[in-house]
DNA sequence: TATTGTTATACTCTATAACTATA
DNA sequence: TATAGTTATAGAGTATAACAATA
């Protein structure tokens, strides 16, 4: 028997727990968006662009979403000062969405409360935390 | 300086690194529920119910809506032959769901589904993922 | 003629308010 | 009178189709 089927199980088992770890503290995440008014869909929103700017019809591709759907969500956050569209120079059917200074900060804060660890890890402790993070530290980063 | 306070920025290293997987790998998450003709939030519908029954008044609380969108909710499950309304029999007014057979399959299946360990966590191999199980294990069961 | 983005419209999911039936 | 659940209705988010501007 092949050593990668007697590795299934044990994936399977730490999976299992990260998962449900992950599900069981949703609701913090959600609620820390909430506070800056922010759906979880205005942060993923939020983090799809940039300063460089992203083409409408680019956002609307990553986000798996109809145009004219993408163009909803940019507005909602163009109304809140947090983007603002401007016509591509070379091709002016072209709109690139950029992150306003007000955007970027938003965007920073959110991340800060995305990465925050929540208590149960932290309350880990210093050896199993670094031995997690030997671990993890190899997943792929994408 | 306490030791607490420099365990901090290692669980919030590990942690960014979890969450980014978790959000790199959500959207096989949701095909593999796609593939099942459930929306994320059929999903979390269907594990809040069991065989014995909940009342709509206790569904609502967990899902945090309104009385009429549970039932809106149930109503689609129920269209799909997932769960059965019936009536309590100490309080008439009292409305209990069920799982049929058809929905524990179903919520059986998807549970598979999403507790299958992403490729890129089983390719870390035996003694990762010992290590990793090992310090996972210690977090609080909710 | 094809492509980018928006607008008009309709459908789904959600909440608020009014209602029915029990208690 | 109060409570459990549903129905009527309206608002938010989504898609489809038609459109304007540009290539």
């Amino acid at each position: 028997m092949p050593k990668t089927k007697e590795v299934e199980p044990l994936a399977a088992e730490v999976w299992r727990i990260l998962f449900d770890f992950i599900v069981a503290t949703r609701d913090q995440r959600i609620r820390a968006l909430a506070r800056y008014a922010l759906t979880p869909n205005d942060s993923r929103a939020l983090f799809a662009l940039d300063a460089e700017g992203r083409t409408m019809r680019s956002l609307a591709q990553e986000w798996e979403c109809d145009a004219s759907n993408a163009t909803f969500i940019v507005d909602r956050l163009e109304a809140r000062g947090l983007v603002r569209r401007r016509s591509s120079e070379q091709d002016r059917r072209v709109k690139l969405v950029v992150l306003t200074a007000r955007g970027t900060k938003t965007r920073l804060a959110v991340a800060e409360e995305m990465y925050r660890p929540p208590p149960e890890l932290t309350a880990l402790g210093r050896r199993d935390l670094e031995t997690l993070l030997g671990a993890v530290q190899k997943l792929p980063a994408r």
